[in-house]
DNA sequence: CTGAAAGCGCTTACAG
DNA sequence: CTGAAAGCGCTTACAG
């Protein structure tokens, strides 16, 4: 029994051997279980402190088969991703909504990469999975779901899956700016819709058309575009050119407004006087432009949060857990839609 | 010998009795090991795929005594630090410059669970960390560093720390802002300083008031803002309370900037006839406001990424490693300081 | 080049 | 209420 180099974690072993019991009981007192002795109690919570012991994750997941780690799938280039604060909202959510002790594994695989990270997250490396679906057709939240791996996707995810899901409602977001540009009198309401493989770029697309339809308006003034600024700028500019009588515009997301609202700068029309501008989801976008843009609110944060929760709730064993969910959306006006007076 | 569940993930054993090898051989074609014939080598890659084996991480972490994850920690709080388009970028350099195979485990703590934490990130549980150290008076890049766990910080750290770091070179931005500004002839000019107990707020003011003084120039035009629009807007509303005749303005950050243009904006200041503006970063907010930003760019992910070479290159054994690197800034001059022709 | 055996640090029936 | 013992799935000397 040599001294041991400082740098050496203490082990369960030794926490016993200094609080005077059995292995087995330093460990019920760790997991908190029941039938321990005040006295062996007390004992041993003074050893774990005077050792600084930290249990052996590895140890402890090789025996009970769980890792207490959950991981945040994002199945595209990261470097898509992070450029627009959807993703940073999402994480913070998912960050928040972590219970305690429960640690946050962070996997970016491309599209093409889906069998290799499949394989890890069903190697037992982690207990659950929150995945963000950004392209509605991705086939891991599939895969995974087949496996037995617990996930929650954040975004509806397109086609027949039938894996539990969050995501904003979109669809009544979008209605509410299409009626609030009809409410304003605007005569001639196009939109920047999103991808069309995408679910956010098909709701916020049957939203508006709603709108349009229920106010017997025209719904064909519609040109997609990503989620970029330029997108935006170019998709504006063909609308102009389509009809240049337009004077309301629905973006299906705060950057395609951002860059409409250069196009309509460049070619002399002002916000909101000849054409009223509506974004979505309230990024920190919508406040850095000049005028503010009235956007649709969503909260990004939320999404993620509900994920993790919804995940939590069924690797806590919860049962009658509802199969998905959709949060509220709220119109924010700002001075894109509203003339100073 | 049952048939035992379809959700049971085959082991090392299994593999080595399909293979018809022994769980030595196999694992030593799972580690690429030297000394395997390549016809045993072949049927234990045979059964790996036909069994789509993956190796148990908590069983191999438990005796090799490392995890093949290294952890990202941003002692702050989360709600914060996701705000400004800064963290996104780092965590996207940090994901990509992952090695292969290697696992990103995301640490959020407030300031007061960092004994938590450091429990936790020396308790075996990681093989390294980069820190995200946006207050320089961080205890926890020190405690670590301490403790024996590798650690790399983003963020000059302030005080008597001794630990490798990544950082941009805040000062020399700073100075050419500075000099731009000097040489479009502006007469008064004025900086917004980030917070005075962070080293970005320090260095970026360093840089600035270096200009200054080598043109010659009053260096004392300082107002101190936290890093939101609110802030920057406040100050720039107190910097013209002081000095009506302001014509140039460098902000620390383009959030800054942002809340700058606004009251510039509402006092019928015309940017940049009336007053040149510069940011810094580069951020997405750079592009989005009108005019466009001049502004200072850094490339966060860069920062994100190399901090993240440094870790494995010292986990990978390497010597002679840099104790810290300064990354390049680059002056982006755009409409905010460039008057129209 | 290959295999038998020990052991990493825990948890979990089981017996008392 | 408590402890001795088995075992989770790997890697690593060691012997051949």
């Amino acid at each position: 029994m040599t001294e041991s180099d400082e740098r050496v974690a203490p082990t369960l072993e030794e926490v016993a051997r200094v609080a005077g019991v059995s292995r087995s009981t330093v460990s019920r007192v760790i997991n908190d279980m029941p039938g321990v002795s005040k006295r062996a109690k007390e004992a041993v919570t003074e050893a774990i402190a005077t050792l600084k012991y930290v249990p052996n994750q590895a140890a402890r997941s090789l025996v009970t088969r769980r890792t207490n780690s959950i991981a945040l799938v994002v199945s595209e280039q990261g470097d898509r991703v992070f450029g627009d604060p959807f993703f940073a909202g999402v994480l913070r959510g998912v960050s928040a909504g972590m219970a305690q002790h429960r640690q946050l594994v962070l996997m970016m695989g491309r599209t093409d990469q889906d069998e290799a990270v499949a394989n890890y997250l069903c190697g037992g490396h982690v207990d659950g999975a929150v995945v963000v679906s950004l392209h509605g057709h991705d086939t891991l939240p599939k895969r995974l779901a087949q496996a037995g791996l617990p996930v929650v996707v954040v975004g509806r995810p397109l086609g027949d899956i039938v894996v539990p899901y969050v995501d904003s409602d979109n669809m009544s977001g979008s209605l509410q700016a299409a009626r609030h540009l009809v409410e304003l009198g605007r005569k001639r309401i196009a939109t920047i819709a999103g991808p069309e493989d995408m679910a956010v770029g098909i709701d916020r697309l049957v939203g508006w058309r709603r709108g349009m339809s229920e106010a017997g308006r025209n719904p064909d003034l519609v040109v997609h575009s990503d989620f970029t600024g330029a997108g935006g700028a170019a998709a504006m500019a063909e609308l102009l050119d389509r009809d240049p009588t337009i004077d309301g515009v629905f973006a299906a997301a705060d950057i395609i407004a951002v860059g409409a609202l250069q196009t309509l700068a460049d070619r002399g029309r002002r916000v909101p006087d000849d054409v009223a501008v509506v974004g979505h989801d309230d990024s920190i976008l919508a406040t850095s432009t000049t005028p503010a843009l009235t956007t649709v609110r969503q909260s990004v944060e939320e999404l993620g949060r509900s994920a993790t929760w919804r995940l939590q709730a069924q690797l806590a064993g919860e049962s009658h857990l509802p199969p998905s969910v959709l949060l509220p959306t709220e119109l924010v006006v700002r001075g894109s839609t509203l003339i100073r007076t």
